[in-house]
DNA sequence: AAATGACTGTCGCATATGCAACAGGCAATA
DNA sequence: TATTGCCTGTTGCATATGCGACAGTCATTT
C-alpha cells in the first residue's frame, strides 16, 4: 500500500476527520508514526508495555481480547478499519490479566506516540486543534457506550434489562422500533445473562405482546 | 469568595492540575467562564439544554440524578469539591429520562464553554496543551473505572461479581487486601443485587474461608 | 450431496437470588 | 435520655435464572 492510499485511508478514520490530507501525511510526519504489518493472529499489541501508544487500523480487523489467568479468552472488542486502540482507551489490566489487540484479517496498523495528540507539536500542525477535538470526541463516545452498558447491566432481571436495551436503541432510532446491531447469541452476551434464559423471557415477552422480534427486528408495543 | 481564592481552590481541581494560579485567571479570563452560586437543592445544570458546557465545583457539592418517566431518582455519581461535569462527560439522556445536576452542599461553580478546551483560544494561553492533557486524562479514567464497572457486573453470580470486585481492589493495593471505598450497602448498589443476597453470600464466603470482611477491610485468602 | 458450524428455539431441573420483614448497633441530634 | 436515621446481619419463601441437553434452520464449505 502505498503513501497516498493510506493517507487517503486515514482521512475516512475518526481520528483524522475533518483534517485534510496534506495535514495527515504532515502530522505522520513530525509526529514520528510508525507503520506495521500485521497477519492473522498476529499479537499487534500488548498492554503491559510502558510505552504509550495510539494505534490506528489502517487495513484489516484486529480484536481487543482479555487472557485470564486460567487462559480463557474472551473478546472485549471489535476493531475494525479506521478504529483506534491503545491505553488511553478505556481498558486497562488490573486482575493481571493479559489485554492484547489480535489480528483477524490481514492488517496494516499505524502507530502514533500518544503524546503527540494532546502536545503541540514543534512543527506546528495546522490542524492539530482537530485532531486533539477529535480524540476527546472519541474517547468520550467510548465513556458514553460504556455507561449506557452500566446502565442496561444495572437491572436486575432479564426482562428489566432487555426493556432498558430495548428501549434505548428505540430512542437512538427515534421511533418505537429498531434493529439488532448483532445477534440475539450476542444479545445474550452484551446482557450478560444466560442465552436459554434469554430465549425463554423474550418469548414470554412476545406472548404478553409487549415486543415483536423478527430476526434482528424489534418492535416495543406501547 | 474572592478571586484569589477561587483561583487557589481551582489549582487543586485535577482539570488544572499543573497549571499556576497566574495562568488560570488568564484562562479564566479568556475562555469568558461564568461563576454561580447554588443552595441546597438548586438545579446546577440539566442536560437538555445544547450549550456545550463543562462545570467545575470549586466549593460545595452536588449529585447527578436521573429521574425516570415515573419519578424515580437515582444517583448516578457524587460530584466533590474540584470535580466536573457535562455533557461531554459520559452521560447521555438517551431513555427520555432527565438528566441533572443537583446542589447537595451549598456550592460555587465555574461554567466554562466546552469548546475553550480542545480549541486553541484566540489569546493564546501558554498552558492550554496541559489543560487539554487535563481533560483527556480526566475522561479516559472515567472510561477506565466505567470498564471497570461493566467487567464486575459481566459476572453472572453475586459470588463472581463480588471476587472479581475484590480482586480488582487488591490489584489497586498491591496487596491481598484493600479497604471498601464506601459501605457494604453502596457495594450491593455497585453489583446491582440485593443487598440481603448479597450479605448472605459474602456470609458463605466468609464460612467457606474464602474472604475475610471486617467493616471494610476485605482479605482475600489464597 | 454431505458435512460443518453458527444461530435460534424449547424443556427440565436444581438453586441462586430477589423480596419482604425484623432486630440490633452505632452515631448524630435534640 | 430519647429519638432519629443509617448500616449491618439474618431468615423464609417464591421464583427467576443458570445450566445442560437436544433439535431444527440456514449458510458455507468440501
Amino acid at each position: 500500500m502505498d503513501k497516498g492510499n493510506i493517507v487517503a485511508a486515514l482521512t475516512r478514520s475518526p481520528l483524522f476527520e475533518g483534517i485534510e490530507e496534506s495535514e495527515i501525511s504532515a502530522m505522520l510526519k513530525c509526529s514520528d508514526a510508525k507503520f506495521k504489518d500485521f497477519s492473522v493472529g498476529d499479537t499487534v499489541c500488548r498492554f503491559d508495555s510502558d510505552k504509550q501508544c495510539i494505534g490506528v487500523i489502517i487495513k484489516g480487523e484486529a480484536e481487543l481480547e482479555r487472557i485470564d489467568y486460567d487462559g480463557n479468552r474472551t473478546v472485549l472488542e471489535m476493531i475494525g478499519e479506521g478504529d483506534m486502540f491503545g491505553q488511553t482507551l478505556a481498558f486497562t489490566n488490573l486482575t493481571g490479566d493479559m489485554l492484547a489487540v489480535v489480528c483477524r484479517k490481514s492488517a496494516l496498523v499505524v502507530f502514533i506516540p500518544a503524546d503527540f495528540v494532546s502536545c503541540r507539536c514543534a512543527h506546528y500542525c495546522n490542524k492539530h486543534n482537530v485532531l486533539v477535538r477529535n480524540m476527546l470526541s472519541i474517547i468520550s463516545s467510548k465513556a458514553r457506550s460504556l455507561s449506557e452498558r452500566v446502565e442496561v447491566l444495572s437491572n436486575r432481571s432479564i426482562r428489566d434489562k432487555l426493556l432498558n436495551y430495548f428501549a434505548i436503541g428505540c430512542a437512538k432510532s427515534g421511533g418505537n422500533t429498531f434493529t439488532l446491531p448483532f445477534s440475539l447469541s450476542t444479545l445474550a452476551d452484551y446482557i450478560c445473562c444466560d442465552r436459554s434464559a434469554m430465549m425463554r423471557e423474550l418469548a414470554s415477552m412476545k406472548s404478553e405482546g409487549i415486543v415483536g422480534v423478527d430476526k434482528r427486528e424489534v418492535v416495543m408495543r406501547r
